[in-house]
DNA sequence: CATGAATGAGTTTTCATTCAT
DNA sequence: AATGAATGAAAACTCATTCAT
């Protein structure tokens, strides 16, 4: 019995977490992370100021929470489609496809990550962010293996690959916005995989 | 003579604010942009918080003003060396080694964007964004024309290689640290230039 | 219980702005309308500065609240008086008597005019002393129709009485402070209604 | 030689003075004695910051010096005014057509005295105002000596009139803008000479 | 546990005054 | 004397965090 309750409890407690997680996601997305102030997370996720004390140590927690949160959605999906038996060309336009449509999480990151400066919680968002390089590099260690990709540095090839597709999101120029993200993967993809310049047997001199 | 001190007066005045953006600059890049306040920058200047107001509106206009301070540096270099005449590879390397290099304006523009947000500095960003956008997309087009790059979308491919820049200088996942930067300028030009594939001729089966 | 405690938290916060307004009042009248600041306002009520600002959209807000609680205060008393069922006279001196003692209320409305100048705060002030000058006016208007006051504009001659009564309260040559506010009461009463000619039966020339 | 050249120079200093309490009365009835600070002071005036203080102690000697011109202007005039060999009644008239036209001197000397309270300047300020009240109160003495004032308080009754025209100019309900100061001027006068009681003789009951 | 008012340190900004030129 | 930039104390206001109920 009081077993249950406990897990009751915890099971509560995570819910309130997501909660406030969630309210936290969508004010910094609608309004900035600048405006992110602990009166508004609280009327967002329809809680009071003190109860999110309950749940998260801090407001650094919170936006740790976020970037762990953002992480492992991403993670999940990123680690599925870096396994799954199809050749790694697929396999990378699929990363840059669900990246650039994971509107969400991306830039909530992003956000974070640049308002998270020089906290410990930076430690921990760069071993996060590695995991994801790492199983993006995987994906081109296989393709090397395998014959169809270059012997290149695949986590440096990984982190210009990240670097792109966080390029179209954040879209510094406003350049994209009309851009349907379908062609923007692959148009990107396409960069990445082939480059610009023209190959030895369609390009005569140069 | 009144001539004379007049321009005396502006030179010293130029010069004030070179210090100031200056000041706020090593702030940004060594504490971060959260930490920045105009008590820290009047000291880090050496001057005192009511002295940055003869030369700053406010701190907007401060943080503004690196961001333009950054981008003319940026924008200037980025011109001469897209310009200049040689393949449009080399002006492609020259353009990553400069802006690997320039650690300082790049890292800063982009601690700035990311901390200007609902306000009309905003746009203005955009605009000079797409200033450098388009400097290396002429590159990109050039490399179109006289036949040594495929056909692709210029602006697009430019965003590509500027996001790749970017992650290498933010390196979240702190990895590159170590790296020098001539090799990561070699590495990302060409992952931009020949992608990962393995070409046609080179590759036997995939 | 819900409503109960609703109640309840309405009249905390009520008191709550009662309280820094009453303590606003007590320094405009000890120390001066320049001297007050939010740290002393809120050492004199006993609160932090942040709590006023629970209360208080901002500086402007506590000192408007200030000339609305005294209009308030004055306003009840002089439209009880004014519409009292005695003559014209008597209503017209315990309005004075009144105003005269109500030192507190009308030093502070004058001291809050002169400082709340280009705000939308002066219009709404506007009106209410209209309010009062028209209160006033009511009872010369009164007089004039039961035939003991002689025609004249009223809202000009309730002005009049008004700007008197007012000299002897801010008392600029400091003439005044040890008369006793009754006498200075009838003084004001009778030059307000007689004049200070000599009528017609009892001058002989002039 | 060295006698006029100092002649000179307090000519120069006097002016000086008067252009800087100008300006400041200018600012006052422009933008309102909130606004007033001595960099606008500076630029009204045409001079730079430093050089007021060559002439004036500090900003709270310059508010005493308007306080004291505006006096001296008014007390001039008063003071012919009320030593003219006219019927007191004319005299009073006079005055106060001449105070509710000299609009600048009176709403200057109102904001001031509102603004410099609980500094030294006030006592000051106290006895100049005492001066216009008996100058006033002496035409009320003569009219009560040569037998066509009643006998009533000079200094009282003074104060009483200058309230009265106080109000009217600075008129906080704003009632009385369009009302031509001719107009007002005979209507206070009335008031303050025959009340708005009707007389004996001419009421029958009331 | 939930609440939300209270707290007060911290931030931006203003402005009278000084002083080197 | 004139200048006007430099100064820095002081002010209004914000907001993460606490704690009594």
């Amino acid at each position: 019995m009081p077993k249950l309750s406990l897990k009751m409890k915890e099971l509560v407690a995570e819910n309130m977490r997501s909660a406030i997680i969630e309210a936290c996601r969508k004010i910094i997305l609608r309004d900035g992370f600048e405006s992110l102030t602990m009166e508004k997370l609280a009327q967002e996720a329809e809680v009071s100021t003190g109860s999110i004390y309950n749940y998260f140590e801090n407001k650094e927690a919170v936006v740790g929470g976020i970037m762990e949160s953002a992480f492992q959605n991403m993670l999940a999906t990123v680690k599925k489609t870096a396994a799954a038996k199809r050749p790694p060309e697929d396999r990378i336009l699929a990363i840059v496809k669900f990246m650039l449509d994971d509107f969400h999480d991306m830039r909530c990151l992003h956000e974070a990550i640049m308002h998270v400066r020089p906290r410990p919680s930076r430690n921990e968002f760069s071993q996060k962010h590695r995991m994801l390089v790492e199983n993006i590099g995987q994906v081109i260690s296989d393709g090397m293996e395998s014959g169809c990709f270059k012997n290149s540095v695949p986590l440096l090839a990984a982190s210009a690959l990240l670097g792109m597709i966080r390029e179209f999101q954040i879209d510094p120029g406003m350049i994209f916005t009309d851009v349907p993200s379908e062609e923007l993967a692959r148009n990107i993809t396409d960069i990445f995989l082939s480059g610009i310049k023209k190959t030895a047997e369609n390009s005569h001199e140069c």
